[in-house]
Order: structure tokens, then C-alpha cells, then sequence
DNA sequence: ATTCTTACA
DNA sequence: TGTAAGTA
């Protein structure tokens, strides 16, 4: 069995990967609607999580504390991996590349950043 | 007992 | 986002 197929594998009950995220419910399914992650479904219609969506919920956690909104993430999602086949796989961006795409996107979302102001109330940084 | 969808605070 | 309601 290969990596990626381990990976992909759907295994993972909501409830395990609530506390695997330190998620709640409500966020993950949010998140599938707004199509940042897409499990798999069982014969109930109950989701199915793999690693990997593990992975790409914790991505999203750590992008949403950064300032970005769910649009921007998912925009970022659509410009990276969408690995294929088993063989051509490791198919990850540098952070250069990630971070040039951020500054990018940060150019349209000048939401996210009135959010870090009003939580930090620090504006030093912005006038420096 | 768990999870799901929908809808409202 | 949280939560209540009615299911599967």
C-alpha cells in the first residue's frame, strides 16, 4: 500500500478528529461546505476523515489564526497540490512560493488584517 | 450513544 | 459559531 493511499484512506470519525484538531464540529463541517476539505462518506452518510484531512484542518486552523478568511484559504488551495498519481507525489510548495502567494492574496483581504488589529490592538508594527 | 441537516440567536 | 430540534 502506498503512502498516499494510507493517507487518503477514510478512517477517521468526527469525534476523533475533533480532538485530534482541537475543532469543533460545527467548524469542520463549516469548512467542508465551504469546500476546504471533502471526507468521505459511509453508507449512513457519516463522514469519514483521513490523515491528510487531519493535516488540511490543522493548515486551516493555523491560516484562519493568521488573519486569512475561509475564501482566501480556499483560493490558496486551488492554486497548490492536487497530487494525481503515486508515483509524482511529493508536490509541496516552498515557502517562498507559499508566502509570495500570501502576500499576493493579502493585496484583495484587507479584512483579515482589521481583525488582528482590534485583537492585539497593536499597531506599531504597521507604522514602523 | 453518535452524527447529520437545517435553522435561528 | 453555538445550539436546539428531529433523524438516521
Amino acid at each position: 500500500m502506498t503512502n498516499r493511499v494510507r493517507r487518503t484512506m477514510p478512517i477517521l470519525p468526527i469525534s476523533i478528529v475533533m480532538q485530534l484538531t482541537d475543532l469543533t464540529a460545527r467548524q469542520i463541517r463549516y469548512y467542508e461546505e465551504q469546500q476546504l476539505i471533502s471526507p468521505a462518506r459511509t453508507e449512513g452518510n457519516k463522514r469519514m476523515f483521513s490523515l491528510n484531512d487531519v493535516d488540511a484542518l490543522l493548515e486551516i486552523k493555523d491560516y484562519l489564526e493568521q488573519g486569512l478568511n475561509v475564501a482566501g484559504i480556499r483560493k490558496l488551495y486551488e492554486t497548490k497540490e492536487t497530487p494525481i498519481n503515486d508515483q509524482a507525489e511529493p508536490k509541496t510548495l516552498s515557502d517562498a512560493e507559499l508566502r509570495s502567494l500570501l502576500r499576493e492574496e493579502m493585496k484583495h483581504q484587507a479584512r483579515p488584517f482589521d481583525r488582528a488589529f482590534h485583537r492585539q490592538g497593536d499597531l506599531s508594527r504597521f507604522f514602523k
